[in-house]
RNA sequence: GUCCCAGUAGCUCAGCUGGAUAGAGCAACGGCCUUCUAAGCCGUAGGUCGCAGGUUCGAAUCCUGCCUGGGACGCCA
């Protein structure tokens, strides 16, 4: 519970017994009180709508019912200033903001756990994201995937849920052999000799550093090896180093994955197996053409789906069910899984395979990310995967910074399309939020720390005395909001939420800033209660960007 | 043909579990540095919320149809 939601019940609280006592209700009658802030200041700074809803029940007019309420309400036991009835029926609330005043001292013991809650009650969250197959680099979808998975995470974490986050490696298709074959035709290359990539194969430069590297390593020593074993080592070391590259990039990129899931381990393991057994136990499955099916339609897909072919392989769905089995089978109580948009039509299948394993839709919950788009001098940068020319997570970093990657992947709104500015994200200007943010941050850093040369210590007795003002109230409220955007972005898993917050927040100190100087020589009592206003807002910034694995630089 | 996402200010986007006069940044225009970092602040201007119906006291938000852009519709992964 926090300070600004212990307010908000008392004062719900206060609404319904006012509600009862004018007789508009009784407590089984009683719609949910719904406070909420109004855009506009003259509105007070919460308002509810209780009179509208109430006008079936109590039978009159809404002005009417707000009238007879208002006339009931406890002032004191809701801190409440002044009321006001406004437009069709708002009731409008005027708070005494005294009590904002109290966040401070607690966001200074809290620190770098201020913002943090219980309400996820320890459940246990299992996030699967990014998973790019280990055949090349990552590009810029899964760039985005793994800031808006890795920093979904964080949100979890810090609403008090068991977090996990997994990367599965698709290490077992034909994709892997592949793999094989274009690590030995760079191989040969690197050696000097004419040899031809495979038709599918891929054509990444990580894969020719690969070739060069073995064949650094091992000379010519597997030019002439039988080709069973000579594939297989190429799979084997090719793979070993594709995953070694991918988890690098991936740490320098700040997101660390708990666990790296093989799908060969669940060949090894005969995961396989058992997972179909029980569908058809279940009576999930039917033989057709020669193949096995999976009766998807059952639980609302358009059509039934294949999961062992007429050749006796399986399909990819197959070891996915059985992947998503063991998730299950681990004890989570809810999936989260992110994937690129290209594989949204993918979503009513596995839904399906959840609920034919015995459990409810909603465990599984798959966040879709729509594209990205590259913009380097105001044209759209072109990319193509299969000649390997698409731009990668690497060189974006070495291009813009890591930071400003961070931001930019989870500023907009997962289901909205892309478009990366190079040039803004690069730029040192306050066109780039990033900037302008971290600004925020370093200046608050450069005022405390002139504070400490001059001698100012942090003074927390006086603190209503002196932060009443307009601006350092706007900065309060905003300060007390946190833990509730944090709860809000991790429950809807829109981590734009939180780079919202932080460039609101940066936009309020900037214009506390410039509206109120906090070392004041003349007023070393009030600069004493600022620069505790000053510690609350640091902590704060530098939690909010944490969650969005940004930095919060002392200087800039 | 079916499904998913988007369509909001000149541009990029918030708002979408229904609420009051639809917001922010950039661009445009006008102010603020002998004073804690001007990488900043303050102000002005800018909108048939794709279109048409419907639900309701109230719709950018919910429902239906249509239009435009993107993506997906494999016994590929």
């Amino acid at each position: 519970m926090t300070i600004v939601q212990d307010m908000q019940d008392r004062l719900k609280e206060e609404i319904k017994s006012a509600v009862i006592q004018a007789g508009l209700a009784t407590e089984t009658e009683m719609p949910e009180v719904i406070l909420e802030k109004p855009k506009e200041k003259s509105h007070g700074d919460y308002a509810t709508n209780i009179a509208m809803q109430l006008t079936k029940v109590a039978k009159k007019p809404p002005r009417q019912i707000a009238e007879a309420l208002v006339a009931e309400l406890n002032h004191v036991e809701a801190s409440i200033k002044k009321v006001d009835i406004a437009g069709p029926g708002f009731i409008n609330f005027f708070i005494d903001n005294q009590y904002l005043t109290r966040l401070i001292p607690m966001i200074l013991t809290e620190g770098d756990q201020y913002g943090r809650t219980n309400v996820g009650l320890g459940e246990r969250v299992q996030v699967e994201f990014v998973s790019a197959n280990p055949t090349g680099d990552l590009h810029l979808g899964h760039a985005r995937g793994a800031a808006v998975g890795d920093s979904v995470c964080n949100l979890l974490d810090a609403s008090g849920f068991d977090v996990e986050r997994e990367y599965y490696i698709n290490d077992a298709g034909n994709q892997i052999n592949n793999l094989a074959l274009s690590v030995r035709a760079r191989y040969m290359q690197a050696l000097g000799k004419d040899y031809p990539m495979p038709e599918d194969g891929y054509h990444g430069k990580d894969i020719i550093n690969i070739g060069n590297q073995i064949a650094k390593d091992h000379q010519e020593s597997l030019v002439d090896q039988p080709e069973e074993e000579q594939l297989a080592f190429f799979r084997e070391e090719g793979l070993r180093l594709e995953l070694d590259k991918l988890a690098k990039d991936l740490a320098a990129f700040r997101v660390n994955f708990d666990h790296w899931f093989s799908e060969t381990s669940l060949y090894e393991d005969g995961k396989i197996k058992p997972a179909l057994e029980l569908l058809n136990e279940k009576g999930y499955t039917y033989e057709s053409e020669g193949a096995t099916w999976f009766k998807t339609t059952d639980f609302g897909d358009d059509k039934d789906r294949v999961l062992i072919k007429n050749d006796g392989s399986y399909t990819y769905l197959t070891p996915d069910i059985a992947y998503h089995k063991n998730k299950l089978d681990r004890g989570f109580n809810q999936l989260i899984n992110i994937w690129g948009a290209d594989h949204h039509g993918y979503i009513p299948r596995m839904k399906a395979a959840i609920q034919a394993l015995g459990h409810s839709k909603d465990t599984l919950d798959v966040q879709i990310i729509q594209m990205v788009n590259l913009f380097e001098n105001g044209e759209k940068v072109k990319m193509s995967k299969r000649t390997g020319k698409a731009v990668t997570l690497r060189e974006l970093m070495e291009e813009v910074g890591i930071d400003a990657m961070r931001y930019f992947f989870v500023m907009r709104s997962s289901d909205a399309h892309l478009d990366f500015d190079m040039d803004l994200a690069r730029s040192e200007s306050n066109d780039n939020p990033v900037f302008y943010v971290q600004y925020a941050h370093a200046r608050i850093c450069t005022l405390l720390k002139q504070a400490e040369e001059k001698g100012y210590e942090v003074d927390l007795n006086h603190l209503s005395d002196h932060l009443m003002t307009e601006k350092a109230i706007e900065l309060l409220k905003h300060l007390g909001d946190f833990p509730q955007v944090i709860q809000e972005a991790a429950e809807n898993r829109t981590p734009h939420r939180m780079t919202q917050y932080v460039f609101d927040l940066a936009a309020k100190l900037h214009s506390y800033y410039n509206q109120e100087k906090v070392l004041d020589s003349d007023n070393v009592e009030k600069t004493k209660s600022r620069l505790a206003l000053m510690e609350a807002v640091k902590i704060t910034l530098n939690n909010a960007l944490n969650l969005i694995g940004v930095h919060a630089p002392e200087k800039m």
